[in-house]
RNA sequence: GGCCCGUUCGUCUAGGGGUUAGGACGCCAGGUUUUCAUCCUGGUAACAGGGGUUCGAAUCCCCUACGGGCUACCA
């Protein structure tokens, strides 16, 4: 029997997390439902340099608005516990000098400035200092170093760092689920710093270590891994335990010109980069999917279709259709450039399929928010709006007239539509509203439809100020469907303030 | 610069030796709506380039170009 597949998503807290992550979170949580497995969530913060305030609810938060709930994690302690890398610290300075005592790992003492000075001469010349076999022997390690002075240096609590010690003239075959085989020559890499002079470990010890303790089978992360696969698998190899699968992820683009989406681009472009609105420590407000009127499902849809798709035409698909869809075999290796145009697409089909009421709820909300007191029919506004609407608040963009009269009317549309005859014509309107008895849409329309064929007036002299004086503009749904809304005496009222407006 | 990864319509993508290279978004046109939006119908538009392999290459191989990532005591 094969083990119970368990991945995580293992974001820093340096910031919101943004939607790149959130997709890299959506497949592996797709990736373990599939598989009948575990999603964990681990807050990997060992560099508290870069640790933000609020960053870790905030991802928190995040997942939940998105409906991708984790099985272990901050606040859901499973057997692996704790879930924070910062309450972890102890367990791994022990790896680490195991890996000393193994011989694949050693101490070295150059101080940051010396490496910085190195790199800079280094750079002068056209090359690049890289730490590893072919100059470790004459930098400040306990490699070159009597074992008698490296006790001196460690017991008088010289501030240290351990390395790895990468070899050299290996190639190394590693093996990703998206990319396939990767041949990487062993000579080329640096000795990757494992633990630092703070006492803490760096990405890389830590995650090895975390993966392994915490029994995860599948590592599923985004491409910006891609150069540490090795340093990796060599660790797993160093510690002789067996490695996880590894899938890398292709990086979401910018919608327009060249590399990654950043954090920055959102506001810059005008759309989200962030789930939710995200409040910096320095006072910035970065816009967010669900305070811009998204809803989740239209942004987990569109974040899926995004470097993977299952081979089908189905472009529409809940969490459940994705879990059952979803193939990590056929995610993309290329990158994606974000297009937000689509989400719009995707946002307007999920608003369609919205219960009246809960459009309802939301209209009540938007007409609080305004102070308003509505006196028509909230569900009849909502029938009659919502094929029209993608965001909520389209409720009132399109619709507002329901709730106020128009205050001043369309300046272009008016030019158009008033002739010399208009209040004579309206004034005939007018009276046959007044004498309507039988108060709906259709009769509306019969009968005044009819007189216009009758009198042979010309439907665009009679539709055109209608609607003007009764929305304001040359908007909104059916114009009979608007008066039998609105009720005789509000659409009379109209009429006579634009007839009065034109005279 | 070095190392690694990639490349089908403007964008997201299907297609993995023989296809009129399919779909979606966007855009354009027509229809519906005597308005606007929705909706419907149609249209526009792609295999980066060059060499191989093969009867036959978008598909397999190599090179080039271009794009991307990494190159910290960050993750």
């Amino acid at each position: 029997m094969s083990k119970r597949v368990r991945v995580r998503f293992a974001p820093s807290p340096t910031g919101p997390l943004h939607i790149g992550g959130v997709r890299t979170a959506l497949y592996n949580y797709l990736f373990a439902k599939k598989n009948g497995g575990d999603f964990i969530l681990r807050i990997e913060d060992t560099d508290q340099n870069r640790y933000v305030e609020g960053a870790e609810e905030y991802i928190i938060e995040a997942l939940n608005w998105l409906e991708i709930p984790y099985d272990e994690g901050p606040g859901k302690e499973g057997d692996c516990g704790p879930y924070r890398q910062s309450e972890r610290k102890s367990i791994y300075k022990d790896y680490a000098e195991k890996l000393i005592d193994s011989g694949n790992a050693y101490y070295a003492f150059d101080t940051p400035d010396e490496l910085a000075q190195l790199r800079e001469e280094y750079e002068s010349k056209g090359e690049t200092f890289i730490y590893n076999w072919h100059n470790r022997d004459r930098l400040n390690n306990s490699l070159n170093m009597d074992a008698d002075i490296l006790a001196a240096k460690l017991e008088n609590g010289d501030p240290y760092i351990i390395r790895f010690k990468s070899p050299a003239n290996e190639v190394l075959e590693l093996e990703d689920m998206i990319r396939g085989n990767i041949k990487v020559d062993t000579s080329t890499l640096d000795d990757k710093v494992l633990f630092k002079s703070d006492g803490m470990p760096t990405y890389h010890l830590a995650n090895i270590v975390d993966d392994r303790t915490m029994h995860i089978t599948h590592v599923i992360r985004g491409e910006e891994w891609l150069p540490s696969l090795a340093l990796h698998v060599m660790l797993y190899r160093a510690f002789g335990w067996e490695a996880p699968q590894f899938a890398h992820l292709p990086l979401i683009m910018k919608p327009v010109g060249k590399g990654k989406l950043s954090k920055r681009d959102g506001d810059k472009m005008g759309f989200p980069v962030f789930p939710l609105e995200w409040h910096a420590p320095n006072g910035e407000i970065s816009s967010g999917y669900r305070e811009s009127g998204y809803l989740p499902e239209a942004v987990i849809n569109m974040l899926a279709l995004l470097g993977w798709n299952p081979g089908t035409e189905q472009e529409l698909f809940d969490l459940e259709d994705l879990v059952q869809a979803f193939d990590i075999n056929r995610v993309h290796k290329s990158g994606a450039k974000f297009n937000p145009e689509k989400t719009d697409w995707f946002q307007h089909q999920y608003m369609q399929k919205k219960e009246d009421s809960y459009l309802v709820s939301a209209l009540q909300e938007l007409l609080k928010e305004k102070g308003i007191e509505a006196n028509i029919s909230l569900e009849k506004v909502v029938g009659l709006l919502k094929e029209r609407i993608t965001f909520t608040r389209d409720l009132w963009e399109q619709g507002d007239f329901f709730f106020e009269a128009p205050a001043s009317f369309d300046e272009k549309a008016q030019k158009k539509a008033v002739k010399e005859d208009t209040s004579e014509i309206l004034q005939n309107i007018i009276d046959k509203i007044q004498a309507q008895n039988e108060w709906n849409s259709t009769a509306l329309s019969d009968n005044i439809k009819g007189w216009v064929k009758e009198s042979k007036i010309g439907f665009g002299r009679v539709m055109m100020p209608l609607r003007l004086s009764l929305v304001g503009e040359m908007k909104g749904p059916d114009v009979f469907d608007i008066i039998e809304l609105l009720g005789k005496e509000e659409s009379i009222n109209r009429i006579k303030k634009f007839i009065e407006q034109i005279a």
